[in-house]
Parts: C-alpha cells; sequence; structure tokens
RNA sequence: GGGGGCGUAGUGUAGCGGUUAACAUGCCGGCCUGUCAAGCCGGAGAUCGCGGGUUCGAAUCCCGUCGCUCCCGCCA
C-alpha cells in the first residue's frame, strides 16, 4: 500500500506518530517558507505543512504542486498548536509536517472546479463525468447508494432472500414500455429485449420453488427521460411466495424505517405509514404518490358550491362534476401579480381559471372576486369546512374530476414549494392500496390492467369482473415517498380461471394469451404457489434519502435528456465494418 | 412529437442596440513561516454555442440550428 492511514482517520491520539497518506492536493496554500495542502482522499481531508527551513529539498518539490495532483506524502502527525485548528475538519486538531513528498501523478487545470461546490453546466459535468464524481458531495451521494444497497443485501439475505440473477438478454413484451432491442447474430432477423423488469422471471422462480427472491436488477425502458427516470435504472426487485398484501407491506415498512434511521441522517416522518385507498388519495391530495411533509389537504365543497350563484360551481355541479379547494396558509395577503402567477401554475395543469378567496380578520370576512356570489352565511360555512384563518388563501377548482385533482396537486405542490414548507431531511412514506385493477381504454375501447396483467383481484372483488370492471380493485400497492412513486407491487394470480377472465376483459383471447406469455401460462400450470412481490426503486430511493433533486446525483454514469452519454458518446456508429452485416442489419436514417 | 428555461474568458456570473465586453474565482509570474474560501502586487486569458437576417452599428432584436435542462404526451 502506498499510504498506511486515509486522509480522514487521523485524530490527536496518533500525535508523534510516522504516517504515510497518499491522495489529491485538494487545496494549497503557499505561504512562502510554509506550504499548506489540504490532502484529500475517499475518506476525508488531511492538512499536510511542509517547511522550508526544515526540510529545504522537499519543499522545494511542493512548491510547484497545484490542485487535484496526486501525491504521496510521509511525514510526523502533529497536534496543531491552540489556536490553529480547524474545527469544520474531523481532522482538524492535527497535521502531517512532511518529511518526504513524492509526486505520483501531475494534473492538467480540471474543466471546473473539485474543490468548491458551485453549480456547473450538466453538459460539461457530464461529459468530465469522473471529475465531477471526484468531487465530494457526488463521493457522498455515491457512497450514500452503496450502504443503502448493503444494507438491503443484509437485511434481506436475513430474512431468508435469496439473491438471483436474471438475464439481460431477454424477450421483447407487447406490454409496457417501448422495449431496447439486441440484434441477435445467430438468429437472422431476430432480437433479444432489455428487460423492463424482470417481472416474468421472478414469478418463474415462485414457480420454481425459491419463496424468497430479490436481485439488485437494472432495468431498461426506451421512454422519454425526466428528472426521475433513466432509459437504465435500478430496482429492488422482489418476489414472495405464500403471503398475503400485508405480508408485502410490513417486509418493506420495516425494511424501509430500518433503513432510513441506520443509514440516513434524514427524519422518518410517518410511523407506521399511514395507508391510502388509492380514492382516498386522489380526493384528499388529487394525487396517488402524495408528498405527506406538508399539509392542505383538498376539501370537496360540491354540496356547498351548489347552493352558490357562482355559474361556474353551479355549472360544474349539474354536469357532475366535483368542486375543490384547498387552503394555503398566510397567503392571504398575495398581491394581483402574485395570483395572476398561480392562475398561470392553474392553467399548465389544465385548469380554465384560478378562483380565489382571502380570508381576512373579522366573522366571514374575504377579499375575492367570487365573494358576492355566496352569502355571508356561505362564506362562513365554506371558512369552516376548509378549515381557514385569518390571513389564509382558499384556492378552488371546478372541473371534471380528473381535472381538478391535477390542478389541485398541482397548486398543492407549488404553494408547499413557495412557502417552502418541504423539508429535504424528512421523509414521509405512505401506502397506496386498493387501486381499480383496470382503467378504461377510450380509444382501444377495452379495460387496461392498471398495473399489469397478473394482478390478482380483491378476492371479494371478483364476481365484479363479471358485473362491474371498473369498480374491481386490485391487489396492488405503491410506495410513495415526498411526492415520488418509489415501489410498486402487487398479489399476483395464480388461479387459471381468474387468468383467463383477466384475459378476456382486456380484450387478449387464449391464442392471442399463449402466443405472448405461453411460457408463463405453461409455468402456472405445473403447481404454482400463491405469490406477490413489490420492486423499489433504488435510484429515486436514494435521490430522497440524499436530499437531491434529481436521480442523476445519484447514478455514477447516467444518461441525459436525449438518452445520451457525453462522456464516451455513446450511442454511436459502429466501429467496425462488417458489424452491421453481422447483425443482418441495414440503417434506414429518417429524412 | 409539443411547450418553457439556459448557453458570454478554464469555471460561476453581470451586461440585454453604440462599453476598451465587467466582476469573482481559477491559471501564469512575484512577495510572504501559521494558513485553512489565506493575503498582497503584477500578467495572460472571450471569434459572447453555431449559422443566417434586421440595423449606420448586434453579446443584446428576429429566424433557424445544436447542446443541456424542466414540463406535457409517453413511462403495464
Amino acid at each position: 500500500m502506498l499510504k498506511t492511514h486515509n486522509c480522514g482517520e487521523l485524530r490527536v491520539e496518533h500525535a508523534g506518530q510516522q504516517v504515510t497518506l497518499a491522495g489529491w492536493v485538494h487545496r494549497w496554500r503557499d505561504q512562502g517558507g510554509l506550504v499548506f495542502w489540504d490532502l484529500r482522499d475517499r475518506w476525508g481531508i488531511t492538512q499536510v505543512t511542509i517547511d522550508q527551513q526544515a526540510t529545504p529539498e522537499v519543499h522545494a518539490l511542493a512548491k510547484d504542486v497545484r490542485s487535484e495532483w496526486v501525491v504521496q506524502i510521509t511525514g510526523i502527525v502533529n497536534q496543531r498548536p491552540e489556536g490553529m485548528t480547524n474545527p469544520d475538519l474531523p481532522t482538524g486538531d492535527v497535521e502531517v509536517v512532511a518529511t518526504d513528498v513524492q509526486i505520483l501523478n501531475q494534473a492538467k487545470t480540471t474543466p471546473f472546479y473539485i474543490n468548491k461546490d458551485e453549480n456547473v453546466d450538466e453538459a460539461l459535468r457530464m461529459r468530465y463525468r469522473y471529475l465531477d464524481l471526484r468531487r465530494p458531495p457526488m463521493q457522498h451521494n455515491i457512497m450514500l447508494r452503496h450502504n443503502v444497497i448493503r444494507f438491503i443485501r443484509n437485511y434481506l439475505a436475513d430474512q431468508g432472500f435469496v439473491e438471483i440473477e436474471t438475464p439481460i438478454l431477454f424477450k421483447t413484451t407487447p406490454e409496457g414500455a417501448r422495449d431496447y432491442l439486441v440484434p441477435s447474430r445467430v438468429h437472422p432477423g431476430k432480437f433479444f429485449a432489455l428487460p423492463q423488469s424482470p417481472q416474468q422471471l421472478k414469478q418463474l422462480l415462485m414457480v420454481a420453488g425459491y419463496e424468497r427472491y430479490f436481485q439488485i436488477a437494472r432495468c431498461f425502458r426506451d421512454e422519454d427521460q425526466r428528472g426521475d427516470r433513466q432509459p437504465e435504472f435500478t430496482q429492488l426487485d422482489l418476489e414472495m411466495s405464500f403471503v398475503e398484501r400485508d405480508d408485502v407491506l410490513a417486509l418493506i415498512e420495516d425494511l424501509m424505517t430500518r433503513l432510513v434511521e441506520e443509514v440516513t441522517d434524514c427524519e422518518l416522518v410517518t410511523k407506521p405509514f399511514p395507508r391510502l385507498s388509492y380514492q382516498d388519495a386522489m380526493l384528499r391530495y388529487g394525487s396517488d404518490k402524495p408528498d405527506l411533509r406538508y399539509g392542505m389537504e383538498i376539501v370537496d365543497i360540491t354540496p356547498l358550491a351548489a347552493e352558490t350563484t357562482f355559474k361556474v360551481f353551479t355549472g360544474n355541479v349539474e354536469a357532475g362534476n366535483p368542486v375543490r379547494a384547498i387552503c394555503v396558509p398566510e397567503c392571504g395577503t398575495y398581491s394581483r401579480k402574485q395570483l395572476s402567477e398561480l392562475e398561470e401554475n392553474a392553467k399548465a395543469a389544465g385548469a380554465k381559471g384560478l378562483a380565489w378567496m382571502a380570508v381576512e380578520e373579522g366573522e366571514g370576512q374575504v377579499r375575492s372576486p367570487i365573494a358576492k356570489f355566496f352569502s355571508p352565511e356561505q362564506i362562513t360555512d365554506l371558512i369552516a369546512r376548509v378549515g381557514a384563518n385569518p390571513g389564509d388563501l382558499i384556492l378552488f377548482a371546478s372541473d371534471a374530476e380528473t381535472v381538478v385533482c391535477e390542478v389541485l396537486d398541482t397548486m398543492r405542490r407549488a404553494m408547499a414549494a413557495r412557502l417552502e414548507l418541504v423539508d429535504p431531511k424528512q421523509i414521509a412514506f405512505c401506502w397506496i392500496i386498493d387501486f381499480p385493477l383496470f382503467t378504461w381504454n377510450e380509444d382501444e375501447t377495452r379495460w387496461d390492467p392498471s398495473h399489469h396483467l397478473f394482478t390478482s383481484p380483491m378476492p371479494e372483488d371478483v364476481p365484479l369482473l363479471d358485473t362491474d370492471p371498473g369498480q374491481a380493485r386490485g391487489q396492488q400497492y405503491d410506495l410513495a415517498c415526498n411526492g415520488y412513486e418509489v415501489a410498486g407491487g402487487s398479489i399476483r394470480i395464480h388461479n387459471r380461471d381468474v387468468q383467463e377472465k383477466i384475459f378476456g376483459l382486456i380484450g387478449l383471447d387464449l391464442e392471442d394469451a399463449k402466443e405472448r406469455f405461453g411460457h408463463m401460462l405453461e409455468a402456472f400450470e405445473y403447481g404454482t404457489p400463491p405469490h406477490g412481490g413489490i420492486a423499489p426503486g433504488i435510484d429515486r430511493l436514494v435521490m430522497l434519502l440524499a436530499g437531491q433533486p434529481n436521480i442523476r446525483e445519484v447514478i455514477a454514469f447516467p444518461k441525459t435528456q436525449q438518452a445520451a452519454d457525453l462522456m464516451a458518446g455513446a450511442p454511436s456508429e459502429p466501429t467496425e465494418a462488417g458489424q452491421l452485416e453481422e447483425l443482418h442489419i441495414r440503417v434506414v436514417l429518417p429524412d
């Protein structure tokens, strides 16, 4: 080893010892006859001093060293004199007085600061990702990710889970996202698909009798990117046999609770995790992934609004649409300009306008363009229903059900951001359960599975499959955290009759089903245990635990929004002549 | 596929129709033995993403294009 200690571990008790450190020169301060280096490695920073009088040759060499040069130093640990310690550094009570310095490598001036936490153009960060990853905040994120995954592995192994790898080269599936395809050289004209998730394979592992399986699985989906979506991402894929929904929820809840409390410095603010039905979540938060770190719950005021003389409200009520509101604390003094900004937010979410009411001091006193359509009693009633206090701002939405949810979800999040109600150190999980099994596909005039087509209905809702499929709930569950969906799963169908009924409802006849999922259906005929599972997204989870705004910050080598790698220059054209011919591929570029 | 934002020395920003294109930091040289975002003195460094247009004059206005990003669609 080129070092006896790392740069984060020396303390006063090491004083007097000879040590050898190696790392990067994080910062340097040339004092003339005395040179200081902040020497950095993965573990921390230690100050090194090079004294001209004591070690003139070493000092002469050290004079030329610059940021990010790689050096090895040998010296004596010295307790710093009083008044010269650095309380910001764990190693700040000591320094190493160099007696020897080896320059292991020089470094060009880096294209951006390693030693300064400054916003850098993301394209530049991506092009020099290896330098970006060298920055301490990124090292922290990547290390946190490692600790999260290590914790998960240990926890699940202790619970009797087996980690099993599944193929990356697999079969294209008709459902779901667009597949990434890989051409087969030995099967001309045929393609593998990269898995969108190991869904089928983990169910087959249950048929195979492993009972408790997990995998830290890479998944691929060729869809457009978002801050929380990359073309390849990592799931904790997990499946269990002989379990019911609550067994899966209990396991994950315990895992997540311990993870937050033992691995991070975040505060878990939901304990136990609240369980919301899908319907309840939509009603109270307008979202199936609500952020529970703040209030501003949606209140339905449809009956009250129906009695007013405000035509927008009464018209919507007559059309069967709801009128709902949120109460925003202490925004009653918002100016015309601020309110019009809010209206722009609402319109972007699909609203036609944004009605508001500022609650003022005094019984039933409000400032609002629509106050004249309310009787004094109705205003008092409204204020009571939404729980408003003087100084608060009430925002209304009235439109089709889905629009109202979308608008008030948007307003809730926009106001939380404006009021800085979100603390990134707080973690608020909740379960969303009782999802509808199907959603109606208007274009194809058929039912689509809300989750996937192996999701088992709630046992008591099975009869509804024949009478009112839209009302049937699935044994499906999502884990939401801070406004993001961080896991989704279900209890699977293991009953052939039910499975065939589902195929029928989604417009898949048995022949089609056999063609697409024949291997699954065949497998299910050989003694399939009741089973179910879940798949938390590791990137999103670590993003939230790291308090980061997007998952690129917790992925070592992410892709850009255009799904490119700016460092390596991928994707690229084939390099070898004949590469495409060998794969039986001819490229037709768009015009 | 659609909409928004950004692009100016190595980096981060300012400038938004006439400036010698500014500031900070980094870089180079000099001084300095207790600094830790070190300090002080001096210096170099920018075809203002790219292409076209409007104008007497464009970093600035317009059009196109490329890149990054946020959002909608999409993501069982």
